[in-house]
DNA sequence: CGACGATTTGAAATCAGTCAAGAGCAGTGG
DNA sequence: CCACTGCTCTTGACTGATTTCAAATCGTCG
């Protein structure tokens, strides 16, 4: 019974895109898999390597990440339960960067010939998977955006922001209280700012009474503030048949606002 | 016989990515669509819209980018004559960026739902497709590392390592020479850099021999020192089909020296 | 020729980085 | 049970790359 749940994280994010028929999800549920058990820190996938398996993540969270000539390291994304981490490796036959684990986690790692095949017979699937890729490509134009042309404060409360409403949807948190386990120098990475910078400006945020931490956790105080300050828009998340489809999730802070 | 070599451009750029039947290529040609003349500056898809078009750049260049509540504009992608210009948003539905033309441009439109009937009908094209946004994916993320952690120095070099090559690519310059519609504003968007700053950097590059500059003219005078100034890796521009295929390619500057 | 936008140059201001040291909090092993 | 060790987090002082502001020059086009 735990088999069959596996893929159901799976199953629920590729639907925040695309209508899956009860086939599609057979199909899916059906993958041929093995799942592992990973600690802190593991790599999923090296850059440069030619991937031989596509990752599901169960459990734990995960960062994409590429380091720069001159030892910076950026960060592109973090994964978080249920995200297929790392399509874009297995489909362009060589990894062009980094996969690794933030703290243990649990994948089912999926034989990309079995990805080719699904997407192959199941255009469905396909389209969904291809979405996927679009909205992560989103994700990093977005952080582009906000690496190059936001300063620390709007960084960090954008990326809170982020974090949040993607483990909102995903159904690990309430969109309010979450927990990460990075340090602040990966976040630092992630945001381009140094590890005592980012100290320094989550310490202003708690102080503006937008946010509370207590070790590596998170409150966010209020929403619409934090997203001010941000300059977060959802939109670039690409949630609108997620919106549609889940009522609990269009009523979240997040949404109701609504002065998008 | 102009309209028969419209698409000529396409399947060549689609062909870098996975080997196209005729079939595929027919296909291709048979898609349904209308050429227009676009003026510098024009829009050819609105962040937030919903694209009713796909857009292929025949002559011209465009930027892909968008502004932060701050004011602030970041430039995600420059785009050269070939390129499918926005298969991203037209696949969304609703555009997340804005794609404008820089200079006078000559387009083929083609309707979203030919794009989705070629897609599902020729898999290897829906293939091609889907490895051309996720090699666009690739150039986000480098953008990101570049903006995020290389220095102006750094960026700008990069930056133009990758349009000698990506022109290269696209048969319109010989990898050392070309010519670029830019001002340096909007290549400051690209590299998040004041427009001040980037004048100064490349004057600092032209002074130390590494191009030289002619009004929007660069001629690149030392391409391995510029790679390394630039920290400029082809790996992320996921090149290796297209070099196995063309002989020409593999003998330019950029690849013969092969110190990846 | 004149005018406007783009480029160049200089000087001052600033956000964020670096360096360095101390404090807090595990987990380890005696 | 309590040093000891090794991270991470926190804080302060200094430094520096880049921005901003402002003015001059260049180039192109009407």
């Amino acid at each position: 019974m735990l088999d069959s749940s596996i893929f159901d994280r799976m199953i629920q994010k590729l639907s925040l895109w695309i209508e899956l028929s009860d086939e599609d999800r057979a199909a899916i549920g059906a993958l041929p898999h093995t799942i592992r058990m990973l600690a802190a820190g593991d790599f999923i996938v090296r850059e440069d390597e030619e991937p031989t398996h596509c990752c599901l993540l169960l459990e734990g969270n995960a960062i994409r990440h590429r380091a720069s000539g001159s030892g910076g390291r950026q960060i592109f994304s973090i994964q978080i339960q249920g995200d297929v981490v790392d399509l874009h490796n297995s489909l362009l036959h060589r990894a062009d960067h980094n996969i690794q684990t933030l703290a243990a986690a649990r994948v089912a790692l999926l034989p990309v010939g079995a990805i080719r095949d699904i997407v192959a017979k199941y255009p469905m699937v396909g389209q969904a998977m291809w979405y996927e890729t679009l909205v992560d490509a989103s994700i990093s134009r977005e952080w582009a955006l906000n690496v190059g042309r936001r300063d620390a404060r709007e960084r960090i409360a954008h990326l809170l922001c982020e974090l949040a409403v993607r483990l909102l949807v995903a159904g690990q948190a309430n969109g309010t209280d979450f927990y990460l386990p990075m340090t602040q120098e990966q976040f630092g990475d992630a945001l381009a700012l140094s590890p005592v910078h980012v100290n320094r400006t989550l310490m202003a945020l708690a102080e503006d009474d937008l946010i509370e931490r207590r070790f590596r956790s998170i409150r966010i105080l209020d929403h619409a503030r934090l997203a001010r300050v941000g300059d977060f828009d959802v939109r670039y998340l690409h949630l609108d048949r997620a919106l549609q489809t889940d009522p609990i999730l269009s009523q979240s802070q997040w949404f109701t606002a609504r002065k998008v």
